[in-house]
DNA sequence: ACAATATACCTCGCCTGTCAATGTATATTA
DNA sequence: TAATATACATTGACAGGCGAGGTATATTGT
């Protein structure tokens, strides 16, 4: 079973900002992090990650540095800003509400 | 206050359709119900409302028929169809689910 | 040795649902 | 008689998700 893309549509980037507020991270470890705590239910497809990225860093709610492992493959690691954790915060807030009217229309 | 349209976004079709099961109805009604329902919080857009509809009457899961108002403005009215109910019955528990995802992630 | 798989990144272009803008027509109310 | 409410409908722009495709390195199996 999969989410439904028009349901998973405008969580993507709370879902990431959640992510970070945690930690510093980059998108692999963010995608398996998502697959571990849905029991692998539900995983973002990689183009709508890194689509998300982008907007993310373009809203300043993220910025990012390469990490410096010298063995295996490059990451790219991603730093929420307070501009982001301001989104954040008001997203969530906009779930919590948005759950109750679809609770009580459908 | 108003919903983001990303949140709802893939409701508005269960929505309708949790709103025909009760009777059937027309769009206006419809609309003003929700309106009623979420305590004017939230309402549909016109454009969203009947571009649903028409999907709805494509994917056989809604008839209409005009109304036989004798004043008034004329109203086409919607009945939900068996595979209307289903769908329905599909898509909230969907919702269920995708809640609780959601709910663990952010 | 070499193929397969895992890790890790990225972009292009299509598809679909929302919605602003715009239009039509009738009935009621100020 | 102007404004508002009721009631329908379409067009075109816009934005996010994602399939398909691409790059590169490290590990594991045979």
């Amino acid at each position: 079973m999969s989410i439904a893309s028009d349901l998973i549509r405008g969580h993507t980037d709370t879902i990431i900002l959640a992510h970070l507020i945690e930690k510093d991270s980059y998108g692999y470890e963010i995608n398996r992090t998502i697959q571990e705590k849905t029991g692998n239910v539900f995983e973002m497809k990689e183009a709508t990650l890194y689509t998300a990225f982008r907007r993310l860093e373009q809203a300043g709610c993220i910025t990012s540095y390469w990490g410096d492992e010298n063995t295996g493959a490059r990451r790219r690691y991603y730093s929420i800003t307070a501009e982001g954790r301001k989104t954040y915060k008001n997203n969530k807030a906009e779930w919590e509400t948005t759950k109750e009217l679809i609770d009580r229309l459908i």
